[in-house]
DNA sequence: AGCACGCCGACT
DNA sequence: GTCGGCGTGCTC
């Protein structure tokens, strides 16, 4: 009877964990391998004292302990925490913890290899291999791989042919090296040395806390972090940094190699499975001293976390909108309560809740007032859309104006680069026959589909799809009738291009440059100003820094105001804030032209004047009056199933089903903003409540009430950030 | 997540 | 007749 029954919890949509017998007593946060079903599957010994109420003979054995580190408690309570808060299965978190296929096991034995026989074709590929193992003896694939200039191909051709056999075997070790924490760093100015010495303060006292590093483009804000990151390596704590996906660039990863004298260890969604074990084992060991990662590298199970930097704070990516809905920037302040640590915001478009915590004294606040290097900010010149002239200039298939036209082609006679800014990917945003006015639409959604690669291609942004133009008009059948309404990236390039015939152009936007291997190549070719003008999307308003890059045009700064969700205003602000930063980074003075018919906004004002407290004063109010987020709390419900009227039923039965509450406040049942995606139809009915109230305490009982038809799913978000 | 089970259409 | 598509449910 030594038996005992343990709590194991598993990475699947699970929020209980299962019940298991151990020959031992194991300590929670232990990773162990079970069976389930006719599998096995690792999970993790979860501290959980709920009786187990399962005949006996269903309960299973552990079958192994893992050789690995147990899960620190800190990472054990993050996922309750963070399960309860997003009302999300708690398997799931586990999973974002644990994110492996295999290799939990020991760390694997890298073979070494030596010569065995020459025999066969000694190729000039195959000689030098010879000669190099000739010197060294027994060496790995990798070492072979990166002192000869044989490829992989040749050495496993070796191998397989029996010239080469294994000799000996070497234990993986981490690769992340500890920098050198006394290398001196740059000079700062006064305020970014003010800000350094508190941020190492916080960092020295092993407590929560949360600041808010507030600070213009090229700033310094990320050479003053560097500071608390060298005081955490010096108190022997990791240092976690966070970074919206696309900013994980080659160009940060440089300057924190120039900084530091090491590579940090690095973690999104796109390493390999080999990186991603290599990554996961050297943190949990404590051997990767700094991590820098996109918001999943937030769960991670770190054993001795000593600060957390969330870097461009206000990103929308942080907020994760799939399977798991949450927000990394919220969830890190609390990781960081959770394992009594500093946590640091970096913006220069801080979010509206992150400034209201600042006013209410949740977070401190340190400026930093002055441009480093010397660098000034850029003119913004607003262009009113509305002015005769203007209107006039931008009608009739033409969308940049002569004022933005003239400064685009004086920039590019100059020798310097333009940037031309739209967020609308593919030619344009919508296509229509001329004789009946059909238009195209995505078979799985509701969408219509967008023209890309110069009239070539329809895609649906919202799935995959995507198809050729028929020739022929599925409306009145006739024939080369189609018209492109409005302007998309590749219509401005075209455009562009039309009135400099000379001018070198890129066209950036996600479709081409999809992989972080394009993606180097583009951002390879404008340094070496290879070209002089680059139409781009969003993809190129993070991040970058582009010395000779002077001149930024938005080619309609209206788009994402109008869009009705609550933060429209704020994102747009945040948007085009960034876009403008892209311009007068190096030595010279930048421009950037705002095409508007909104010029008397307030974002429009507040981003031609750099009034950006103002504004966010504005916001604020018009949040409060309507009691909208950080002043209450939503969370959106979604339903969604491939028979409308299941969907429309079920929603209605929901709202039937709510209990009267003075403090909450139901709005919906109605069709969602994208009303059927990917084939399915989806309502969506939208919960609000005071700051204080537990609402999602109400709406799980709520939830719980309702039995659904198992074809429908439910996606609950708390918080919602977008609201389609 | 996987995997089995079960229900429908279309094929040797 | 069965092969196999996917939608649904279960895993201690």
């Amino acid at each position: 009877l030594n038996k005992q029954v343990v709590k194991v919890l598993l990475p699947l949509r699970l929020d209980e964990p299962f019940d298991y017998v151990a020959p031992e007593v194991l300590q929670p946060g232990s990773v162990v391998q079970v069976p389930l079903g006719n599998r096995k599957s690792f999970g993790v010994v979860w501290p959980d004292s709920t009786p187990c109420n399962l005949p006996i003979e269903r309960i299973k054995p552990v079958l192994a302990n893992y050789d690995c580190p147990p899960i620190p408690q800190v990472s054990l309570d993050f996922v309750d925490w963070a399960s309860e808060y997003t009302l999300a299965p708690k398997g799931l978190f586990l999973r974002m913890m644990i994110p492996m296929e295999d290799g939990l096991h020991s760390n694997k034995a890298i073979p070494l290899y030596d010569l065995y026989e020459l025999k066969g074709r000694i190729t000039p590929q195959r000689q030098q291999v010879v000669d190099y193992l000739t010197e060294h003896p027994c060496r790995s694939v990798e070492d072979i791989e990166e002192a000869t200039s044989v490829s992989r191909a040749v050495i496993n051709g070796m191998i397989k042919a029996e010239l080469l056999t294994i000799k000996d075997l070497r234990e993986e070790v981490s690769p992340f090296q500890m920098p050198d924490v006394n290398q001196p760093g740059p000079t700062l100015n006064e305020s970014q040395q003010v800000a350094a010495d508190r941020l190492i303060q916080r960092a020295k006292d092993h407590q929560f806390s949360a600041t808010l590093l507030d600070g213009v483009t090229g700033s310094g804000k990320t050479e003053v972090y560097y500071e608390a990151i060298l005081e955490a390596l010096k108190q022997g704590r990791q240092s976690l940094v966070m970074l919206p996906e696309i900013a994980l660039s080659t160009q940060w990863l440089q300057r924190f190699e120039e900084r530091f004298g090491v590579k940090p260890a690095i973690w999104h969604s796109e390493l390999t499975s080999a990186q991603r074990r290599i990554t996961w084992r050297a943190i949990i060991e404590g051997k990767a001293p700094v991590v820098v990662g996109a918001r999943s590298a937030l769960f991670l199970p770190y054993p001795k976390l000593g600060l957390i930097i969330v870097d461009e704070e206000h990103d929308g990516s942080y907020k994760q909108e799939e399977q798991v809905i949450y927000n990394a920037r919220d969830m890190a302040v609390v990781r960081a309560q959770i394992g009594k640590l500093p946590c640091i915001l970096a913006s220069a478009t801080p979010s509206l809740e992150t400034m209201i915590n600042v006013q209410t004294s949740k977070y401190d606040i340190l400026h930093l007032e002055s441009r480093f290097g010397g660098a000034t900010m850029p003119d913004v010149h607003v262009v009113d859309l509305r002015r005769a002239k203007s209107k006039k200039e931008v009608s009739s298939q033409k969308w940049l104006g002569e004022d933005l036209r003239q400064a685009l082609a004086e920039t590019v006679e100059r020798g310097e680069q333009a940037m031309l800014f739209l967020n609308r990917r593919g030619y344009a945003p919508l296509t229509l026959c001329s004789d009946c006015g059909e238009r195209l639409k995505c078979v799985n959604c509701d969408s219509w589909l967008v023209h890309h690669q110069n009239s070539t291609k329809l895609q649906c942004h919202h799935c995959g799809y995507f198809s050729s133009l028929p020739n022929q008009c599925p409306g009145c059948e006739e024939k080369d009738t189609w018209v492109a309404c409005g302007p998309g990236v590749e219509r401005i390039a075209e455009e562009a291009q039309s009135f400099l015939p000379k001018a070198r152009l890129g066209i950036l936007t996600s479709d081409t440059m999809n992989t972080p291997k394009k993606m180097a190549e583009i951002i390879g070719q404008i340094q070496d100003h290879q070209l002089d003008v680059l139409v781009g999307t969003q993809i190129m308003a993070k991040g970058y820094h582009f010395p000779k890059l002077t001149f930024v045009g938005v080619v309609d700064a209206d788009i994402s105001l109008s869009n009705g969700d609550l933060r429209a205003a704020e994102k747009t602000y945040q948007l085009l804030h960034q876009v403008a930063g892209r311009s007068g980074r190096g030595e010279l003075p930048g421009h950037v032209w705002l095409q508007t018919y909104n010029p008397e906004n307030p974002v429009m004002q507040a981003i031609c004047k750099g009034q950006r407290d103002q504004f966010l004063a504005i916001e604020s109010e018009e949040r409060k009056a309507h009691g909208f987020p950080p002043f209450g709390r939503l969370i959106s419900i979604i339903i969604s199933g491939k028979n409308r009227y299941d969907v429309e039923n079920a929603s209605k039965a929901l709202a039937r089903a709510f209990p009267h509450n003075d403090s909450v406040q139901l709005m919906g049942p109605s069709p969602a903003a994208i009303a059927f995606l990917r084939g399915r139809t989806r309502w969506r009915l939208l919960v609000k409540s005071s700051r204080r109230y537990p609402l999602q305490k109400f709406v799980k009982s709520w939830l719980s009430r309702v039995e659904l038809k198992s074809s429908l799913r439910l996606q609950i978000d708390v918080d919602p950030y977008n609201f389609m």
